[in-house]
DNA sequence: CTCCTAAAAACGAACGTTCGTTCTCTTGGG
DNA sequence: CCCAAGAGAACGAACGTTCGTTTTTAGGAG
């Protein structure tokens, strides 16, 4: 049976997708023709689709690792012992933003994925629980910032967890469509809203 | 000279319009034909040529009116007299959110044009330069919060702006794309953390 | 009012291109 | 020597747009 390595074979593969990635940054998902990618890869149209039998297969996986990849650091984040003060797990967080929005970075990536997520169901189901998923890290967060007396006693941590959440797409957005404000400012304005009123 | 009215022309625009909007919001920018929006605006090319000279136009005609919908509603919560608390004009922002999330509400599409801007640069000035100005009202807001003793002494206003601005994406998002929190739920978070530590 | 006319508005067949995909053929490692 | 891996010509469908033709319109003449 003369079939090649695992790892030349994975090796393919991933020469696929950072090839689609690629494109797929530069151009989006449908301006992107499966030419576009099969030429940026060096390969031929046959050998490309051995690997990925639609476009849309090709997109699917791009987008589902898009999405998936700040999951590692939303969990340590939940889990940090001691427990993380609140804004220093968002700091945390909006500095793995920081390395992930310029032009090799996933999070431009991540908005059009939210696009593609309202034509493709499927898509959406994976997106719809990806980030629940991460709003769930972030209500254990607030949940054990609460046990630490840093939220009010009769705070709900599900819902402080929705808005802290909210606080990372909402600076993600700004970063790319307006290019500010940089973090250090961002974070100075929640410090600021997290103060209270002027004693 | 033997033209229509004026009326009829804007009329036709319209009805061009929405059937552009009703068939990019079902099957995005790039995967709603020519041919779709003409069938659905029940015209002909020509016609539809006349009014839009290609896609793009009416890709970018689109887009225009779906980012720049929000202006007159935040340039109000920022001019409001007396100023509006923090939390009860975000309650109002939200509760425009509400109204625009659904499959008639401009916000799906905002999403869409969020990717749009990545590959069209023209469409990211636009879009960069709108967000820019919905921020500054944020900062208005925060200002006068300032003012009014709402926020501690040192708190820069442009910060807590573009914080407080970005709360607003952050529960378009999750609205759209996880389903939930409800408004309630999702402002009763931000006000235990504006609220600060326990007591 | 009715008719005529010139231009605007609308129509839709047709064009060349590009799309995603299929399929046959060649190649080279085990 | 065999069969998986890769190559690339070829395909029908669909794309955005053009353009020659037909219909509709407003206003002036009778």
């Amino acid at each position: 049976m003369p079939r090649v390595s695992d790892e030349h074979l994975a090796a393919r593969r991933r020469q696929i997708l950072d090839a689609a990635r690629r494109c797929f940054r530069r151009d989006g998902f449908h301006n992107t023709s499966m030419q576009d990618v099969i030429k940026e890869a060096g390969l031929s149209v046959g050998a490309v689709y051995r690997y990925f039998p639609s476009k849309n297969d090709l997109i699917t996986a791009i987008a589902q690792s898009v999405v998936g990849g700040a999951e590692g650091l939303f969990a340590e984040l939940a889990a940090a012992d001691p427990p993380l003060p609140l804004v220093d797990a968002l700091d945390r967080a909006l500095t793995y933003v920081d390395t992930q929005t310029g032009p090799d970075g996933v999070l431009p990536l991540a908005i059009q994925v939210w696009g593609e997520a309202q034509r493709d169901p499927a898509l959406a189901e994976f997106v719809g629980r990806t980030y629940a998923s991460f709003r769930n890290h972030f209500t254990t967060l607030a949940r054990r910032a609460h046990a630490a007396g840093e939220l009010p006693a009769d705070a709900d941590p599900a819902a402080v967890g929705a808005a802290l959440f909210a606080l990372v797409p909402g600076y993600v957005l700004q970063r790319i469509l307006t290019g500010s404000p940089d973090r250090a400012t961002y974070l100075a304005g929640v410090r600021a809203l997290l103060a209270g009123p002027r004693p």
